[in-house]
DNA sequence: CTCTTCTAGTTATACGTAAAACCGGGATCG
DNA sequence: CGATCCCGGTTTTACGTATAACTAGAAGAG
């Protein structure tokens, strides 16, 4: 693999040379038949054939005239060009979507709901892998080959939007704080009561002291379970909460676990339940628990949170939230077609669904 | 949410209402500045802001006039209609990706190399999450929503290509068996060295009977594995094989783990060493190890193919084959711009790498 | 019989861009 | 001094489609 060092691209393109590798000419793919090819092979003007191919014929041409047309279509095996298409329309039927990293199953599972939706009203998505991706690309708007109709931003912060917004585009924001942003839709998780769910089938199994090995990513996701968790706790007496931060991969989810789990006060100070704010995490504590020779979950439980497959891969399978991410997609879809039609601004919240596996057990 | 059946779709159009649920006006953002509005205001053509734009004014346009076109630009906030310049070009600096599953990481990062890559020539990655994702998207190159230049195809059988070869645009294959398919280039990964070294770790530690727990799916890379496995293990006197066949997910490599570990002959008889196909099929194995009472790796090795996070997620921690995803989709985005570029036809191999964790160790 | 309406089309135009072809004038050259 | 060449642009055209505007003929209305 050659390494190829992309770094700044001067603006004024001063130099020699073209701006960008050559990619010339046409390919032999590029004899596409055109709608007036086929116009010609069936004996009728183009706009006839458009009218037969956009399927509004309805009294304006006849039958015979029409399976005439699509005869002509089939056999030279016209398609339309869509480029030519939406260039007419001013409108791409194109939706971008944004997320911070596609590697995260999650969005995956957001971009796929959002592809679904989006096949149902004949439009397309494509991905734009974000600000944190650190690629080259650095303009959403071009990256995305052709005009855009809307933009679907998952969890990103509204501030990051800046560039976004000045698009000009209608925006749907996923997985996003309500209310803070102009947003003219939001679509979100019912985080909070993913927590309270957590908490609440904890605190049923006896469990008092917790520790929350909570994301250090400064979102609105993150900032919500960290509140629900609070406020969750504060309905019954005698509860301690304790948290500790990490990153979110499994090495952080470790050391965190393992600072809240060696923390002064010896074995009845320790947290009996560590409540995870992702999957990933998770992994790492029960990694830092067993290494610390605690049993899970017969010393110690631990949740997590997205249920990745990782969550039932793990042993024991891991108690977690899950969170239905095709559904966010397909909701940001419909969201963004609806203000698209003129609809009213809206926001949804999903509700989100607790899994209790092997993972979390009666307080020792 | 509300569930949408989105059955067979009517090919002939005929009832009433409209084929698609309307998307219609133009929003407030169409109020875009277009090149003539940039003309207008700096007092010149429309062609020379096309040039100046375009980065083409060598010697066409003054230095000062040049200065005003991008200031007026800047001022109107215009981004040239990609779609605009797509029909113009004839070509959309487009590529279609397809891949079999968005939410298997591999495909993900395959998509992250190619966008990458992609980046640097100045195109874009459209998505196409083919043919077993069973949603109501069927013609890829509908579901792109813009002309292509081209298509790259992971992991897709050559037979289920037909559709996509029938588009007549310039195809690279990724991770298929080189020369079965006549497209012009073809990007692999050395698979069969990588269950070479695989299997070599293994005779090394002084393993001589092996399971493979080999994914059912009739595919280029399982058949290699399922080979080059074979004859790393004809070198070495004395080894035995088994192959268990699973379907890709945890609970069949458990079920087919429980089977290989639980075959007739005793613990004499039994394999040493579990090579699964995949990071998740060895998820499987562990469990299904230790709910014999085996420890692994003391009296049951493990390795796994893939590398995914999981696979440091777990406990103990796979050895793995290291895929290197990115640069996959990144040689096949190079690949394509070559055959667009009149490149020869070409192939290339890249490299993959044992990583040995903790789930093999030596020989009981 | 004339006027309207309907049918089944056609002609013409616009979408926004890139680039080929053109063009006026000053400098250069033989 | 006339022909040539560049410089710095402009005019024009084409990409492929969708659709508004038009039309020729037939049928029906009054």
């Amino acid at each position: 693999m050659t390494e190829v060092q992309s770094g700044e691209r001067e603006e004024r393109g001063g130099g020699g040379g073209e701006r960008w590798p050559t990619v010339r000419g046409r390919h032999a793919a590029a004899a596409r038949a055109t709608s007036r090819d086929v116009a010609r092979a069936a004996g009728v003007s183009q706009a006839t054939v458009s009218l037969v191919m956009g399927e509004k014929w309805r009294g304006r041409v006849s039958e015979r005239t029409a399976g005439a047309v699509r005869t002509a279509a089939r056999e030279l095996g016209y398609r339309p060009n869509l480029t030519a298409r939406s260039l007419r329309l001013g409108r791409a039927r194109t939706a971008l979507l944004v997320v911070p990293a596609l590697t995260n199953e999650f969005f995956a599972r957001v971009y796929t709901g959002a592809a679904r939706a989006a096949a149902e009203y004949d439009m397309g998505v494509v991905l734009y892998p974000s600000p944190e991706g650190t690629g080259p690309a650095r303009d959403p708007f071009a990256s995305a080959r052709a005009t855009l109709d809307g933009v679907i931003a998952s969890s990103i912060a509204a501030e990051a939007l800046t560039d976004l917004r000045e698009g000009g585009l209608p925006l749907v924001m996923l997985d996003s704080e309500p209310g803070r942003t102009d947003a003219p839709a939001t679509v979100n998780l019912d985080i909070a009561d993913g927590m309270r769910q957590v908490t609440e089938h904890l605190l049923a199994l006896g469990h008092r002291r917790f520790a929350h090995i909570a994301a250090d990513i400064d979102s609105w996701t993150f900032r919500v379970r960290a509140r629900a968790l609070a406020e969750a706790l504060r309905g019954t007496a005698g509860t301690v909460l304790r948290t500790e931060p990490a990153a979110l991969d499994v090495a952080s989810g470790r050391l965190a676990a393992a600072r809240a789990l060696t923390a002064p006060g010896g074995p009845d100070a320790r947290p009996t339940a560590l409540i995870c704010d992702g999957d990933v995490l998770a992994a790492g504590a029960c990694k830092a628990a067993r290494r610390l020779g605690l049993r899970v979950p017969d010393d110690v439980s631990v949740t997590g949170f997205d249920d990745l497959p990782l969550a039932s891969a793990l042993e024991p399978e891991l108690t977690t939230v899950r969170l239905p991410a095709e559904a966010v997609g397909e909701a940001g879809m419909r969201a963004l077609v609806a203000v698209l039609d003129g609809g009213a601004p809206a926001s949804a919240a999903l509700p989100v669904e607790l899994v209790p596996r092997a993972s979390s057990g009666v307080a020792p």
